[in-house]
DNA sequence: CCCGGAAGCA
DNA sequence: TGCTTCCGGG
């Protein structure tokens, strides 16, 4: 039976996605960018709900660490990923086994101890998304401290791109608002918290 | 709720 | 490969 339910729901959006007002780059979003699979991935699917102020009620950013997040209707994030993959049986006990899988592959963990809060591996998210001619040879000098600083998003602040080359730390000093908590991501986190 | 093994599916 | 489904266990 044909399932038009792609059409319902939350619609895809096109560039120039942005995160608690930051820039996020594009290809992160893009589902070309993995490999082997052109099927909607929870992360991306997930991202583009907490970028929509209307699901602020159904799932939103949380204070604290960077890229930490609430489903606070877990019913209802499972019907919008159940309508989007055309899975009406899906629950939050399915979907939350889905997001258990991303531990391993260092996406996401765990917030312990907070009910439905999870948290984004940004640093693994973009080198894992970042398509390879935009990765800078391994050859060139280790400006900055993480493995996702080999990366150049492309619609990250100018002056992270130019200045980045430098010093990092005095780059952060130099920014200020929404643009910190993403260039704090990519400059000072090496690796993760386990 | 949260975890992760196991099997199955496209 | 990236889930979906099911489930025993903590």
């Amino acid at each position: 039976m044909y399932c038009r339910c792609f059409s319902e729901g939350i619609q895809t959006t096109p560039v120039n996605y942005w995160i608690s007002g930051l820039a996020f780059p594009d290809w992160a979003f893009k589902a070309e960018s993995s490999p082997g699979s052109r099927q909607i991935q929870l992360w991306h699917f997930i991202l583009e709900l907490l970028q929509k102020e209307e699901f602020r009620h159904v799932i939103a950013w949380q204070q604290g660490e960077y890229g930490e997040f609430v489903i606070k209707d877990p019913d209802e994030v499972a019907r919008l990923w159940g309508r989007r993959k055309c899975k009406p049986q899906m629950n939050y006990d399915k979907l939350s086994r889905a997001l258990r899988y991303y531990y391993n592959k260092r996406i996401l963990y765990k917030t312990k101890g907070k009910r439905f809060t999870y948290t984004f591996n940004f640093s693994k998210l973009i080198i894992a998304n970042c398509p390879p001619w935009k990765v800078w040879a391994p050859s060139a000098p280790r400006l900055l401290l993480g493995s996702a600083a080999m990366c150049q998003p492309t619609s990250v602040p100018v002056a992270v791109q130019s200045e980045v080359g430098t010093e990092a730390t005095p780059v952060l000093r130099t920014l200020t608002g929404p643009a910190l908590p993403l260039a704090r991501s990519l400059l000072l986190s090496p690796e993760p918290p386990r």
